[in-house]
DNA sequence: GATGAATGAGCGTTCATTCAT
DNA sequence: AATGAATGAACGCTCATTCAT
């Protein structure tokens, strides 16, 4: 999972992606550059020059690669939005309650450490209305929420955690972790140079704050 | 309390401020544009035209007023950076804690309803590593956040509330307020078209969250 | 002579000039800071906002006084060929022949070193093919040399100077004369500072140069 | 002997030039159509568009060859530099002094007379006091000028010639023949039609006048 | 597969000029 | 007599995209 727009079913490539090596190594490394200027300068900010320049090709190349420059990003979005749920898609109706709440909101706050480029292109589109992510948000995202949802309802009924409002539980938990991957020179600045690392104090309040919050 | 970089006082304009009303209603539209196109494209994303043409003037006409775009920018995110740190400048250090901080996430959240746009403006730039604000940031928030952190490690250590890192605390009040604004569209694509406004359920689940945080 | 455009004959304004003692004022700051600007920066390279603000008005002001920039360039060319043509007007065909030559470059170096912008300004104007004094050129200028050199030609004929080409002759002084007002940083910028004023030496070595020529 | 900014050594070309034909081709026909445009109007005044007319290129071509209009005027001046001093350099300590001068003078002639428009883009830069070329007049012009002028110190102290300034006379030797150049419309103009070609009579012209100013 | 060359559309900005007062 | 306000036209320049090889 250190690639851009982590993508962990190799499988879905089969039909659609270039088949040469040579191809698929600069087709990561376009999408690797994109994700680090998209992210930085949002999609209109971003110039194919700099794209170009970071993915060490030339920019006619770029377009060999991908029709336009939309066609990056949209490639870049559709290959997030899969690594972006798996961490709520995991969460076991199985399981015991609190630890699996528990358990995603650390898998999410890790993926804010290592993922923080993909957070703030995600963070990116969400801002300027999802023009180019509406869809996903609306089918794909909805229906993972809407089902986790209600395995939460159903694990509230059961008395196993705390009442509160299933949705905004999981708002809560994006809201919090992303925090710090998107706001990251937010919070370096206020924290001062001692606290160089936030993540593992944001680790522990989290574990408080949701410990609170779910006990039922 | 519908205008762009909300000014809370008026009185503040007496000097810095062009004194005919022809100048003051176009000064107030071109930054009310502004905020409206900045905030849903960023800054290089918008464009003078959109600007002109949202408030209503023409290109040219804009550069009467300013210097150049950036000079709109600026000029917005630094009459923003005040009203941003109201709500927390008024919590109370002679106030009852609990209620201290309760009343600030209201007024934050409260905040974030009335101002997206602002909230968006302030998001995009950090987004990008406030290229712009950084200095407003280091310093003024800063300050404003450290000694604010100190009044609730105060609180903390005469057992009002319960004893939480101070700036996390923070932190999530932002995040957790903010990204009903900065993440408006996602919220309601989330919770569909009968829960039209997110802001009274949001109230209530960030009333319990922090109750059961701050609980000593 | 300290005025701009410099005016020997102020009758001429009767008609054409207004009459208001604050109208003229005005009409001459405009031309004096045109000259200043035009001869320093040429035509296009002048901006109207730079003349007034030289001439302390406001642009429409200046607009109020002439029709258009090109009206004021035009303006201040007219006002200048009468004065630009009066050391040579002044050559006595009944005046002793080498003393009249010699007086005349005399005359004409002071000029360039009282009035470099108006030798600026036409210099700029004639190196851009004379648009806006063409006509003046072919005219009024021709006409006065062709004189002239017929006068010279007399004195050739009666032996009393040298028998050069009487027209190369008056382009040689024009040429050496104007040179140190035109090429006055390059003059400077060789003599070196040591030689703050060049124009003393330049009197000498004209002298020398057309005492030599002219010797019958 | 007919392009842009000559340069009488194209060996000098071979690392910091373009390698393929097409791109010599195109750096060639913008400098060329650059210096049309520049000498006749101006660098304020010349505009891309026009450039690129000349040129037979897009504008946004023109800026795929230098980086901006400046860059543009910049490389035509430096360019031009070693052009321009290349006559008095080749001025020779151990030749037959009065043969040197007189010599240097023809070669000045011929250039003013091969190169107007490169005697124009000088005159214009230097007319508004060298904005881009004060480096190159404080150094390299002024010292090869001060090293000819201690050169013609030695032959007058030799009395080979006689002892005017030697500064002044190199002053002299530019300002009569740039000025065929760059008051070539004047010249003509006064001549009118039948002296279509100046430059033979003021050739002879100026061989009497060093001829008299020099003979010791 | 890859790239140097080229461009149309559009950007932020400047500026001479006009308008309203 | 003067000026704040406004603008059309144009400017230098950028950029995603296309073309030719």
């Amino acid at each position: 999972m250190d690639e851009a727009a982590a993508q962990p079913d190799p499988a879905q490539d089969e039909e659609a992606r270039p088949r040469t090596r040579i191809q698929r190594r600069n087709t990561q490394a376009i999408l690797d550059a994109a994700l680090e200027v998209f992210s930085a300068q949002g999609f209109r900010g971003a110039t194919l020059d700099q794209i170009a320049e970071v993915a060490g090709l030339s920019k006619p190349n770029l377009l060999y690669y991908f029709a336009s420059k939309e066609a990056i990003h949209v490639e870049l979005l559709s290959g997030l939005m899969d690594t972006w749920l798996d961490p709520l898609r995991e969460m076991d109706p199985e399981g015991e309650p609190e630890a699996e709440i528990m358990a995603y909101v650390r898998r999410k706050l890790q993926m804010a450490r290592d993922y923080p480029r993909e957070s703030r292109l995600f963070a990116n589109e969400i801002l300027q209305g999802a023009p180019r992510m509406r869809a996903a948000i609306e089918g794909e995202l909805k229906d993972l929420v809407d089902e986790k949802a209600e395995v939460i309802r159903g694990w509230q009924a059961a008395g196993k955690i705390a009442p509160v409002h299933p949705y905004h539980l999981i708002f809560s938990i994006w809201a919090l972790t992303q925090h710090y991957a998107d706001f990251d020179m937010q919070v370096r600045a206020v924290l001062g140079p001692e606290g160089a690392d936030p993540f593992p104090e944001a680790g522990r309040f989290l574990d408080t704050l949701f410990g609170r919050l779910l006990a039922p």
